[in-house]
DNA sequence: AATGAATGAGTCTTCATTCAT
DNA sequence: TATGAATGAAGACTCATTCAT
């Protein structure tokens, strides 16, 4: 009752919509507190009144990000059984919450916990906690026994976030990319191109 | 042979060198010039009679860096015939260079063309002067003509250079790596996936 | 009683408190206005409420502390007829007070009047209100005309002053401190020597 | 050869010179890099060519003020044999030093080591080193068993120190405080009292 | 009586760069 | 070739203070 409107007048909402839209636009060291504070019309010092240090607010973004992409691809991959279908839509809900529609998970991929000492650990933290899920996704694919499903996963998810460097929105559509993945897995290319090229051994 | 002049000035060797190490160690924000110039026992005014800027150095370290790689990789396919083989060649490589023999190859896979504007478009097209083999690799892979090879090749070294976020020196040889990579792709994952399930045709 | 109006609200004394043990703790500048309140469970604006500046709060720090100080004093000298008992119980009371029982009496001491321009007069002249009683307090000693009282004054006083450097709670005790300072005033000291030293000439 | 004339035109003096001054004058907290900067003609970033923070500016001071008042000091008693005018000679070197010749010594006496956390150890170490002089000098006294010589050496030591908070260069002088401090110790002023109210009872 | 949210002036510090020597 | 000494613009952060509510 004292406070009934604590969220009315939030200024902490638009800080960090505005840092997470910075740091995954031009990086964390490369976005400064003044960049920020004037995105939402502020005065640098006041940022300080939310945040006591601009590594707290990466840390907030961090754990956003964090949040609302495993939401998206748990969500994604709720109502699916196959297990590459599964991978399919998680790759799809990842990429397209990366390069479409959060600023926050982009900076997730994008800003590396190295990048930070102060807080090295806390985004190691939340990063792993994000990508466990691919660990365990690909542990329930149908494999033979020799594949290394650690590089297989590290595979995937290294082409993934490495989109952010040539995605653009008006190119091939996230789905695409992402399906296309998970095909270029599945599909056997080297019997098909000796379809292509019949082999005259 | 590339680069005459340079050898006549034995103190821009180990300039260049410093930079490659801690670029590719630090990230080019995070490295000052006077990490630099400490580094081969300089002072930080001194280097600017060798480069006039601190981009300068990068550019540089990033042409160094493509030369090598480049010259690596022309070097491993030489010999091969084979395009699935022509490509693992490339890939390992690849690895080779940016993971463990060349802090210039590093840099220029570590440091985004975007972080430094004064640069960036001469960055760029050295960045592709050198991705240019990757798209003849891949154009001179057998596939169906269904597979968009554009994304195939983006998926491949986007894998292949985000190896350098978890590569770790005493894990998985490079070899190995980069032999699964080309793996996962070429064997019909789904098929022996099934293979495992026995099939009952 | 001394300040009626101030018991009327429970938040100042406690505020008082806290500034008083921050002041005398980490000193003036070292002390901010967060440090305080949050003390008291405040706000710092809050703090604004009560004390329309800093220097303010210092301000009635110092005037209690002089009152305490006093009143310390003016009660263990009360009953004392002796010039030099006088002065030692002074000192005694004086040291107490700074060293063990009061923040705001150590504040007095440890804060310098320099070092608030704002309200450099009026702490001045708070320290002699209750630094007089030393005035008269020598005045009374039976001492040779050619001693110089203020000198006497001054040097015990520093003396006495200065414990708040290395003054430890687990050390000497105060009395002795005080009894031990006029002592080494009253006693011949070269006069023992001698008797410890026989002259044998 | 290299560097024939290192000293000349060396800005380090005169910006300690400075900093002394200043911190002698102001205090450490209240005195800025910018104050500092701008006595000698610099600018504030300028400061940190020559030294890499503040404190190691302050460090730099105090190193020089215990040099200062140590050297003076041991000069001062080098000739002296007495125990009493050894001490004498000694208190005059400090006063003398502290309050008239070298801001260097001044700060050494205002600054406290808890003010800066950063050094605060060496600061303890620095004053401890020059302090020990005295301990020495009062353990050379000729005293009755029964005085406690580091409370004699606190007391002095502390009315020496306190003097910077009421010494007027146009006052008493230096010299007449110290020697006054000395006697006020060695004449049996309670003695001399009796003398001079004699006792008719 | 107190708070939440800010301000703005100022703090120390960093660092690419310059330039006379 | 290189250095010593600076510059200046910018960076993160601090803190006493204000004020509408």
């Amino acid at each position: 009752m004292s406070h009934p409107a604590r969220r009315i007048n939030n200024r902490v909402g638009p800080l960090l919509d505005a840092a997470a839209k910075l740091f995954a636009a031009k990086g964390y060291r490369e976005t400064t507190i003044r960049d920020i504070a004037t995105a939402v019309d502020m005065l640098p010092g006041s940022v300080y009144y939310h945040f006591a240090a601009k590594h707290a607010l990466l840390l907030a973004v961090y754990e956003e990000g964090v949040s609302r992409v495993s939401a998206r691809l748990d969500d994604a991959i709720a109502g699916e059984t196959d297990p590459w279908q599964r991978l399919g839509k998680a790759i799809e809900a990842h990429l397209e919450t990366i390069l479409d529609q959060s600023d926050y998970a982009s900076v997730m991929i994008r800003v590396l916990p190295a990048q930070v000492p102060d807080i090295e650990s806390e985004l190691i933290r939340l990063r792993s906690q994000y990508e466990d899920r691919f660990v365990k996704l690909v542990d329930g694919l149908p494999l033979p026994t020799t594949v290394d499903r650690r590089l297989l996963r590290l595979m995937l998810l290294g082409a993934a976030n490495w989109t952010q460097i040539w995605y653009r929105a008006d190119g091939t559509p996230v789905q695409v990319i992402a399906q296309s993945f998970i095909d270029f897995l599945r599909m056997p290319m080297m019997a098909q191109a000796e379809t292509q090229e019949p082999n005259r051994e």
